[in-house]
Parts: structure tokens; sequence; C-alpha cells
DNA sequence: CGGGTATTTGCATACCTATGCAAGCGACCG
DNA sequence: CGGTCGCTTGCATAGGTATGCAAATACCCG
């Protein structure tokens, strides 16, 4: 086990001082390049990286975001922090995971624990926080980006896609489709993607002079939303098409209709899921959705991340991306359905 | 914004040396009783929480553990990440993410980002680390465990299943169920797990006197193993029963046999898994699969990890975990199969 | 009541790097 | 040829914490 190799080691190495060594490896500093060629090898011959802990205290910059999640069954999560590290990273940051309890979010341990840490900044995933992280963030100076959830009124930055919008179309998908008895079933009812979903969703439908047949509570889980569909599909008037607030349930919810119920999709039930995970594309499934950008929203929450770190008094920006429907079969299409 | 709030701050906030109020935070620290609660006071009243960097840089442990992973794409992953996250955080560890590109992997670019984070530790999942990895990681004295992957001759602790009991017990389920022409699709050649998985369920197909019927490379990858599994069929001696060395992947060739080709499974083919992801039992897939215990695989990377932060010259370890097989209904179940 | 031990506290320093400041140097211009 | 400017380099210090050492205090037993 080789000690750790010091920017004193590579100075002396090199018969220089330490500072030029530091500065060799910092960006936009003073250097000949004489000077850097000749530290540039003795660091390589003794194999120096500069420690980031180190360059972190002094700069009061750790490079390191915060990412805070509570679950990631739900598939578009995993692909999303994927993404999300991959433009991290070639911007110089790394994301340090910090998971929350599933069930009642420990929002006093977590946001300690980020301000140990020195998190320049974080991103929160398939999460509600209450005001407390607003509160403790805006005391510590650390910007905040929610990613896939909004908090009104927060003052926070989040990034979407357009929850609304997407409500719309589907109800629009729906109605040309020529069903009259269209329910939904939500996802987590605090959650803004959920509530901005069936706002848009009922707006479109009343439009139409029709009103939202039926409402189940999904909760953004599957085992919920099964139940939910069963005693939708169990009242004296079941609904023929179904909006469910995002893929992971809407998969579920096929399950219970087919297996559980002996149904027929699109043919007894038509439905529509939102988030397009890959999963909605395969065959067994076939699911009608609205996609979520999810490269365009990554692109979006890191670009507004890195505006923050510039500048902390940015005001907080509410950004949302709209996606397509995606037409496959699980809910009947219209009759010359073009767009 | 407020500004950092130091030891400096709390020592003079409550009229005591910096080194108390550092003693105080520090677990085995001798401080009296009456000293603890005045500091506590302060600390409280001042928002204190001791800076996480200059800890890691005096003592020379960061408590940051590093996680490379290639890809999320398998839902074996992300749950084994969560839980992994939590057990860590439990003992005051937490995950630093590094991603490598999906199929070229920068090892040199990850290893020099490793080392300048100082972590701890290093947890590697869903990827193969040349030697690179081994010797680097050795030289800088960072323990290595390796989840759900082995490098033979590495010198490096790994957790896996019981890859070549996983393979055997999937060949005696085939085998008693009465099937002819047994093939298999492989996950990446190179990995152990898939090479295990492949030794076990050969030696069990030749001791019972009958051949490997097929073999076909998915890569670990869903439109490789599609790929794999069409031209198996095309053959002019189709097999009747495929093991497939991963969930995600069988459930691409489920989708392929059924969909693309209108067979029954198990019908006309018998499909196992591995895994045990939640979508294996879905109503719609009922794959049959063996079981990655997750929460047991997690335990024992954490405390293998954990036991070689605290003695690093300790030898590696290479820990397999039974899990047992998941009895559903895509391959056919033999008469009186009880076990 | 004294001497010795155990415990607690403060002082000073180390960890590793970045950076303000001043000095050195060469170059360029008038 | 002298003065000024720009660039490069080294010196010294700061950033926030942990810890060895010595001093101070408390405690115990004889």
């Amino acid at each position: 086990m080789a000690k750790k190799v010091t920017s004193q080691d590579v100075a002396r190495h090199a018969g220089v001082s330490q500072s030029a060594v530091s500065r060799v490896f910092t960006k936009g500093a003073s250097v000949s390049p004489e000077m850097a060629a000749r530290v540039r090898k003795s660091a390589e011959a003794l194999g120096y990286r500069p420690n980031a802990l180190a360059r972190g205290l002094i700069t009061g910059r750790s490079r390191i975001i915060g990412l805070v999640v509570a679950y990631l069954d739900n598939p578009f999560y995993p692909d999303a922090i994927e993404k999300l590290s991959h433009a991290l990273q070639a911007e110089g940051y790394h994301l340090l995971i910090f998971t929350t309890g599933k069930h009642g979010i420990d929002t006093e341990r977590v946001i300690s624990e980020l301000i140990d840490y020195q998190v320049d900044g974080i991103i929160t995933a398939s999460i509600n926080l209450s005001g407390e992280l607003t509160r403790a963030c805006a005391a510590a100076g650390i910007p905040v980006v929610l990613f896939n959830r909004g908090i009104p009124g927060s003052g926070l930055s989040a990034v979407t896609s357009d929850n609304q919008s997407g409500g719309r179309k589907a109800a629009e998908f729906l109605l040309a489709g020529g069903h009259a008895r269209i329910a939904h079933i939500q996802g987590f009812e605090k959650a803004s993607t959920s509530i901005d979903r069936l706002i848009g969703f009922e707006m479109a439908l009343d439009a139409a002079g029709q009103g939202l047949h039926a409402l189940g509570n999904g909760k953004y889980d599957r085992a919920s939303a099964a139940e939910a569909a069963r005693v939708m599909m169990d009242a004296p008037d079941p609904p023929d098409a179904i909006f469910v607030a995002n893929d992971h349930m809407a998969l579920a919810v096929m399950d219970v209709l087919r297996f559980d119920l002996g149904l027929s999709v699109p043919g007894d039930v038509s439905i529509i899921g939102y988030d397009d995970v890959p999963m909605a594309a395969w065959p067994s499934y076939d699911l009608t959705t609205l996609r979520q950008p999810t490269r365009r929203m990554v692109a979006a929450t890191v670009e507004e991340l890195l505006a923050l770190l510039d500048a902390p008094t940015r005001p907080a920006r509410r950004i949302e991306i709209d996606g397509p429907l995606v037409v496959r079969t699980s809910a009947r299409i219209p009759d010359g359905w073009t767009q």
C-alpha cells in the first residue's frame, strides 16, 4: 500500500514549489509551458492526482451533487439517474446518493448529511420533500433542482414534462376514440406530477362536456394501482377507458384487467400510461403512453443546476418539457387518427 | 446565505476550545458530560455540523464508497443499489456514483476519479473491470468488492449468488420436465456470472447423458438476446427449452417466441431465467427463475467491505450465496415436482 | 491531608491544496 | 538605455477538523 502522493512530493521531484504544482492542475492559472510539462512528467512518474477533498475544502466547492431519492422501482428513474450521472461527470461533478425511507421521509437526517458532505447542489427525484428542505437549503445557500416533481410556491427550480398538456392529450385521444366512461388512476395524490396530469385530463374532459367517470388512487405504487383498478371495475358501471398516471402502474392495471378479470385491452377497456418506460414498448403490453423526454429533461436539469451554481441568487425556474403521445395498441385508435 | 459555521464558531459561542468541540463530535473521544451538553447546545443554536471534507482530509477516511456501474437497464441493479445505499448509510458511509461508458469502459478515467475523491472503498456492479482496476487499487490500498460478478484470479473480493448451483438447478428442472433439446442463451461471455451459470448448466446436462442442444450469446442485452432466440428457433431442429442467463433477457426471449414466432410458452418452449426481478412475477410472464437473494447479497457485500476497511491486508474472499428455484409457469412443471 | 492515578481540557500542529502578494525576469517602447 | 508592463514563480497563509502532548483538574486511598 503506497502512501498517498501529494503535491509536495511532486514539487520535490520536479524541483519546483508546491504552488507551481497546484497551478499546473488548476484550470486558468498562470504557468509556463515548460513548467507544465515538467510538473506533469513528475506527476505521472509518481502517480499524483490532486486530492479532491483538500481542493474542496479550500475552494469551498466540493464538486459533489447530492442526489436524494426514495425508491427506484419505477424504471423511469434508473434510466434518468444514469443519464444524470453521465451529464454531470462530463461537467466534472459526481453524484452522492442519499436514500430516504420509502414512507416516512427522514428529512432531518438527510439534510444534515447533505450539509456534512458540503454538496454544491442537490437534485431530488421520486420524492416530495417538505418545506424543511427549502428552508434548510436556502439557509445553507445550496441550490436545489427538483427532477420530475415540482413544489409550487417552494421557490425551488423544477424540471418536469408538461404534465397538464400530457393529461389533456390523453383525454383527447380517449375522447376521439369514442369512449363514454373515462376514468383516471392517479399517482401519489400530493405529487405535483400526479396533480397536474389529473388537472389537464379533467379539463379536457370537461371541455368536451364529459365528466371524469371515476377516480382511483394508485400512489405511484403497483399494488395500490392494482387494487384501485379492481375497485373501479367492480363498480356497477365500470369505465371503458382508464388513464393511469404512470406506466409502472399502468402495466399493473393491464395485468389485473387481463389476468384477474379476464378482460381484453383495449377491447373492453383502453389504457393509457405516462412516461414511456422501455417496458411500455414490449409486445406483451404495447402501451399507449405519454413520453417523458428523459434526455431533454436531464439536460435541462443539469443546465439549470450549473446556472444556479454560478449565480446562487438567480431566481428559480420551472421548466416544463412537452412530450408526444406515443400511440401503441393498449388504447383504441380513433378512426383516421393522424396526429 | 449564511456563512458556514465552523467548530471555531461553536467554540467561541460555548466559551471552550476548538478541540473540545471536535471531541464532542468525535466518537470515542474523552469529554465530560457537561462539556458535551454545553457544546451540543451551542452547536444546535448555531446550526453546526462537522465538515465531512475537512474531517476526511485529516483522518484519511472520506466515508465515501465509490460505486462503479455501467448500465442500469436490468432492474436487478436499481433494487440492489437502493439496498446497498441504505445499508451503507446505516454504517455512516455514502455512495458516490461513477458511470462508465456502456461499451468501451474508460477504466483510466474512472480510476483517476475514484482516487481524486479519496474513496475509502469501491463496489462495482454490472461491470467487468480489467486488471487495471486491480493493480491501481492495490497500489492505492483501496479495498474493492465486486457485486454480482467475480474476476477469478484477480485477488478481489466478490459476492455473487451460487451461479453454478443455479445453472445446475435449471438443468435438473428442465430434465425432470422431460425436455429433449435443451438450449442456453448466455450473458456477456466474459462475465463470471454468465460463465458459471453455463458451466453448472452444462455439467448437469452432461451428467444426465444429454448435451447442450444449442448455445446463443445474449450479451446481457435485450436486443441481442432476442436475436439469439430468433436464430436458435430458426434452426432445423429448434430447442424445446431454453435457460436464459438472466430475467431481463428471458423476458425478451418470451416476447420473441410469443409475438414474433407465434409460439406458446411453455407449450412449445420452456423458459427459465435468472435473478427473480420483480417483473418475473408479473402474470404476463410468470417466469420460472433462479432467485438471487438480493438482501443477503447486499448484506454480505457491506459486511465484506467493512471488514476490508478495518483490515486492508485481509485476504480477499469469494462469497457465493445460494438461491432457490422459483417455480412459476414459464417452464413445464415436472409431474410430482415437490422440491 | 498528601501523593498518585485517571480524566478532562487546551495548545499547537498536521492534513493537502489554492491563492493573494511580492519578487524576479524578460520584453518592449519611447 | 531606462522605465514600465506583463508574465511566471515562490512564499506564506488559509480552509475546518482531529489528535499527540502537556497542563490542569478531579478523585481515591492510605
